[in-house]
DNA sequence: ATTCTTTTTGATATAGCTTATCAATTTCAA
DNA sequence: TTGAAATTGATAAGCTATATCAAAAAGAAT
């Protein structure tokens, strides 16, 4: 029984609600996808190389917008690229972004996101993940 | 006296920190500008054809990064393309994203202002703004 | 007002990321 | 095993944003 079991059955559901196909590289993807909290397409293109130098770019991107429709992971633009975020990765952390020195803390914090949760509700959402960033200036660049 | 006086003069501050020029094309970028809540570059574009058919889409991109680095303007890369956001408007807002049918509801809640203002002075920063998006499904796409 | 240096503009080429296209291959149910 | 339907890989095309560069404009000094 494979380690990503769980969520290999999820996407074997929705293969199968949808009449699309179970093949080798859809497993291979989800099974490096997985591993990680957040990737974007042209780095797993590069991660597999190694192991199927044959799999393209194309595929990489239609099985990563595939798991978004399953439910699997989250598009998330930054920047100029797009993040595939991990949904089954908890835990997620936000940032505080210093724009004098451009120093990155991470942090949680459980009363912001039992508010976001209250704020979605309200509106009729079912939140499945969020960004928060605060940008100013630390104490160093303050002075 | 116009009704972007403030603003304006942020901007002539900005530009004189910075040997940059006060030209016609930034008076009139930043007027058209102050009068959303958020824009992109290719909707400002065409609301200014009418007005200055030869104001090349290059200068109002150069134009909107500019007002970001003079705090004027946050940029905010939504879908495939960059949202600039009015700064200026109170009540800095939020988003709520369908991730189903891109649906976006803007909303505003307080305690979590307040409670981004403590973390941000428990780790000794302090705010200059934020940027919050909820991701998930609206009730429609829920079913 | 004129001159001169520096910045800006507009038009377009270029870059970077993502999707569309399509013949060849693979899946999977019959 | 067969055959219809879906997928893949390679590459072209699409789209947004930036880079380039000659011509124009701004602003300081005369």
């Amino acid at each position: 029984m494979s380690k990503h079991a769980k969520e290999m059955g999820i996407l074997k559901e929705h293969l199968g609600k949808h009449q699309l196909k179970f093949t080798r590289q859809r497993e291979l993807i989800l099974d490096a996808f997985l591993k990680q909290e957040h990737i974007t397409a042209e780095e797993m293109y590069h991660q597999l190389a190694r192991r199927d130098p044959h799999l393209g770019l194309a595929t990489i991107y239609r099985t990563l917008n595939l798991f978004c429709e399953a439910g699997l992971a989250q598009a998330r633009h930054f920047g100029t690229q797009t993040q595939y975020d991990n949904v089954s990765h908890k835990g997620h952390h936000d940032h505080l972004i210093c724009t004098g020195c451009g120093k990155i803390v991470e942090f949680e914090n459980c009363d912001i996101e039992r508010l976001q949760e209250e704020v979605a509700t309200q509106n009729g959402f079912t939140i499945t993940t969020h960004r928060l960033e605060l940008y100013g200036l630390c104490s160093r660049c303050r002075h």
